[in-house]
RNA sequence: CGGGGUGUAGCUCAGUUUGGCUAGAGCGCUACGUUCGGGACGUAGAGGUCGCAGGUUCAAAUCCUGUCACCCCGACCA
């Protein structure tokens, strides 16, 4: 067992901070709700964006940026939205330090008008909106940006909450209600696309309720996944927002009609809480598994040796078994370039730069076997003087622990992409029934009370949303509407709550 | 912003009640040796303005005052 990582069923929150430890993903910075994102858990950021951006492009969206700063003024013009956003801004109000007599330092020179950083795009960006749209011509505007925003919030956590976070946020706007609910609903389709075959996190997709919903928007859709512990995850939205930000931004348009009518549009967004998702949707308690797409390192070879002759005969089998993997030309690349210390790495894919990594630190290799498995590599392999005599290999897979021993023939980049893929599926299956087996239902309010307290996961009932009943809801269970799933049975029953006559279902859940 | 708690080595903490010798342990780190197919051991070593400021005292990690920071529980949240 893992001496570094408390058990899940002893202490659900430490076992997460555990894990981010001991595979070295993020370190708290100094300042409070901040987080410094190390290079391995970059390298999935990295994974997210490249996988998301992808998507972005073939559904005809295109990259730009827009600045940090935001004028105060701005947050007001939308009613509801100001209502979300003003109390968790930070506020840049003076523009210099200046040195006191006693060597402090003090901020000088205000600004007349304060300036927000930015907690998410939607003003500034519809106010640019108004000055790059005139006629129907101009239209649809589909434009996406990777940026960090900030939200003060009073208690974070890593990857999950935290007070800077990065994301994408995409914003466009469209001529029609009706252009701008199937872009709406084409990114929710991308984004749990993205979840399930990436991430292997299944995800129910579904509409908010109204108190649920983004500041600002007439609907917004999400995607909910479930976490290891029960509790439900927001793992994305995307937002129609009508023309209520075009109102608050004029952006204005003349037409097909010669009439001169107000733009419809929609935002959508995924942040570094994916990296949180995925980490506690996967790991066990011996810390990380990461789903093979995403992972910067799908193999770690750990060569058994024990003094100079024996290692220079591992090591010529190694490379023997790299040349097979990642080809003669990568591993001669390989070896000219620079490495990290006794940490050989070899790129397995030059599009993804997702890598095989080679330990020959002078370690025992069970250190060597814990550390590679911590962080969450897919597969191992073995190789010591036994796999040199027998012309094999021991393949070790994290996700299940299992060995198995292969025959050095039998060793190629294909047949490690299937292992790979093989991960992969087998990742998404397990999520998929642990949410199947955590999915319950309720015909009451008080099986409701029974099955949150008793074994959590999401509950579906029907239920008239409301925002009265799902504050009192809330407040006696702590769970919440995550989302009136899609997928609706068509029937019709009473509401858990008031015992009205309703269609609709929803999933209730207690939430990250 | 309310309630509770903690600040001592990179990390986890002991020592504070009852002031007293050169401030300790485990883990981690460095070097050497023996080890090495799932977390080894020995020896040597580096590492500290005891959160900060002031006070009491012959003497302060320890007592007093102030202050700052962080953690946990609530309210708020992708």
């Amino acid at each position: 067992m893992a001496k570094n990582i408390k058990p899940r069923s002893e202490d659900y929150s430490q076992w997460y901070l555990d894990v981010i430890k001991a595979a070295q993903l993020a370190d708290y910075a100094p300042v409070k709700g901040c987080m410094v994102i190390r290079p391995e858990g970059y390298a999935i950021w990295e994974a997210i964006q490249r996988e998301l951006d992808r998507r972005f492009k073939e559904t005809g969206h295109v990259n730009a940026y827009f600045p940090l700063l935001i004028p105060q003024s701005f947050l007001t013009k939308e009613a509801e939205h100001v209502e979300g956003f003003a109390m968790e801004c930070a506020i840049v109000t003076h523009t210099r330090l200046e040195k006191q007599a006693d060597g402090q330092l003090k901020p000088a020179s205000p600004i007349d008008e304060p300036l927000i950083i930015r907690p998410t795009s939607e003003t500034v960006i519809g106010h640019m909106y108004s000055q790059w749209v005139q006629s129907y011509r101009d239209l649809p505007i589909l434009v996406n940006q990777w940026c960090n925003v900030m939200r003060w919030e009073m208690r974070t956590r890593l990857f999950l909450r935290t007070a800077e976070f990065l994301w994408q946020e995409g914003h466009t706007a469209h001529e029609t209600a009706e252009e701008a609910q199937a872009e709406t609903m084409k990114m929710l389709d991308v984004y749990a696309d993205f979840a399930e075959n990436v991430l292997a996190l299944p995800v129910v997709k579904g509409a908010k309720t109204d108190s649920e919903k983004f500041p600002g928007a007439v609907t917004t859709y999400c995607i909910e996944a479930l976490m290891q512990d029960g509790k439900a995850l927001q793992a994305g939205t995307s937002h129609n927002l009508g023309q209520n930000f075009a109102k608050a931004f004029d952006i204005k348009f003349l037409g097909r009609d010669q009439k001169l009518q107000y733009a419809y549009t929609t935002s959508w967004g995924v942040s570094t809480r994916l990296i949180g998702a995925t980490i506690m949707a996967h790991s066990d308690d011996e810390g990380l598994i990461l789903p093979p797409r995403v992972a910067p390192n799908v193999v770690a070879i750990v060569p058994i040796f024990r003094g100079e002759q024996e290692m220079a005969k591992v090591r010529e089998y190694v490379r023997k078994v790299l040349v097979q993997l990642v080809g003669e030309e990568e591993v001669s690349a390989a070896e000219k370039r620079a490495r990290r210390g006794e940490i050989e790495s070899y790129f397995f894919d030059k599009t993804t730069h997702q890598s095989i990594v080679v330990d020959w630190r002078d370690a025992r290799p069970g250190d060597k076997q814990y550390h590679w498995e911590q962080r969450g590599v897919p597969f191992r392999i073995e190789a010591g003087p036994r796999d040199v005599d027998g012309n094999a290999i021991v393949l070790k897979k994290r996700l299940d622990r299992s060995k198995e021993t292969v025959n050095l023939a039998d060793v190629s980049a294909g047949w490690m992409r299937d292992k790979l893929d093989g991960v992969q599926q087998e990742m998404l299956a397990r999520a998929l029934a642990y949410r199947e087996a955590n999915t319950r239902e309720a015909t009451s309010y008080d099986e409701l009370k029974k099955i949150i307290e008793n074994d959590g996961g999401f509950v579906r009932c029907f239920f008239k949303p409301d925002r009265a009943s799902e504050a009192k809801i809330k407040e006696e269970t702590k769970a919440t509407v995550r989302c009136i799933p899609f997928a609706q049975s068509g029937k019709s029953g009473k509401c858990i709550f008031t015992g009205e006559d309703t269609s609709t279902e929803v999933l209730f859940a207690v939430a990250y």
